[in-house]
DNA sequence: GCGGGAAGGTTCGATGATCGAAAGATTCCA
DNA sequence: TGGAATCTTTCGATCATCGAACCTTCCCGC
């Protein structure tokens, strides 16, 4: 995000190709985001609802299993009260849904519908595979680079502050 | 968005770094929504307002000149007057000026105060520099390499329709 | 066992960002 | 000069979000 900060910071020359990487990275930024609204809007959904299907699919992809309303907050800095409206919303539209769990009985967990992952890949799929197409004309070197930068930049952006 | 789609689209191996570099982007963006909000909060802001101080300070820097309040509202996709409502915001708290346009004085023009120049560069400076820091490990003809692979995804994730 | 506290979610009332529709102001053109 | 077009703002309504209070369930010391 803003993208003229760069313009004036750091001491090296203004045309060096480093300060060129992250204006780019601002803007791919800018466009994923809009990207994102758009999706949400073809699907009368908000960015919120998104992030919280994202966290709940990462959250089973990486294994971790079904997350509580609690800890969705969380991952979404959100109150739990929102946090309650956002998955009683969801659970409206069938994207989630609520079961107690038998061990700890005050605990809910999250898991989605078959429903949410169908429209999830109807919206992330075409755009995926069009990333996946753009790789191939990166060599396996290149792709390695690659990946190895944006692992070291998310890792600045988790953890820079904001000042 | 929504990372595990990607364990499910495209025909490739699963192994294949090409796979894990859309990952490492999804990731990268889910880290720069979490990066803006805490900016945002720390400055008792929203991010609609960062996203609007952006597109001031990127239309002044590419030399488009100041922003009108249509052009703005256009560019965060959002409604003309919810785009008044922050604009009064952002005037209220010292950030940007409304100045009638001599020409045409339908037009009002959007200028950044000077202040929020030094609250965007104290934001977003920091991570900026990082990120520079985090470039020098990587030799001339990488960073051109990154530089590309940014530049057309942005372009992918710019195109790409939600499905 | 059995209370007091802690933890996890939800409900409630209030705030405020956003929207659509309509109005106000100014310019352009016939 | 009159009417359509453009740009912005105002108005009323909707809804996401918040903080605080509440309910349920678990845990721990007695």
């Amino acid at each position: 995000m803003l993208d003229g900060v760069t313009t004036h910071i750091g001491g090296g020359p203004p045309s060096d190709g480093r300060f060129e990487v992250v204006q780019r990275l601002q803007m791919l930024t800018t466009a994923t985001l809009h990207f994102s609204d758009r999706a949400a809007a073809s699907r009368d959904m908000h960015r919120s609802d998104l992030q919280a299907l994202q966290a709940l699919m990462t959250a089973r992809a990486s294994g971790a299993g079904a997350l509580t309303p609690g800890e969705l907050a969380q991952v979404l800095t959100l109150s739990p009260s929102a946090t309650t409206t956002l998955i009683d919303r969801l659970e409206r539209a069938g994207h989630v849904e609520r079961h107690h769990d038998q061990q700890d009985r005050r605990r809910v967990s999250l898991t989605m519908t078959e429903h949410a992952g169908t429209e999830g890949r109807a919206m992330f799929g075409p755009m995926a595979a069009a990333m996946i197409r753009l790789l191939a004309d990166f060599d396996d070197a290149e792709v390695a680079t690659i990946s190895r930068f944006l692992a070291a930049a998310t890792d600045v952006v988790e953890t820079a502050e904001p000042g």
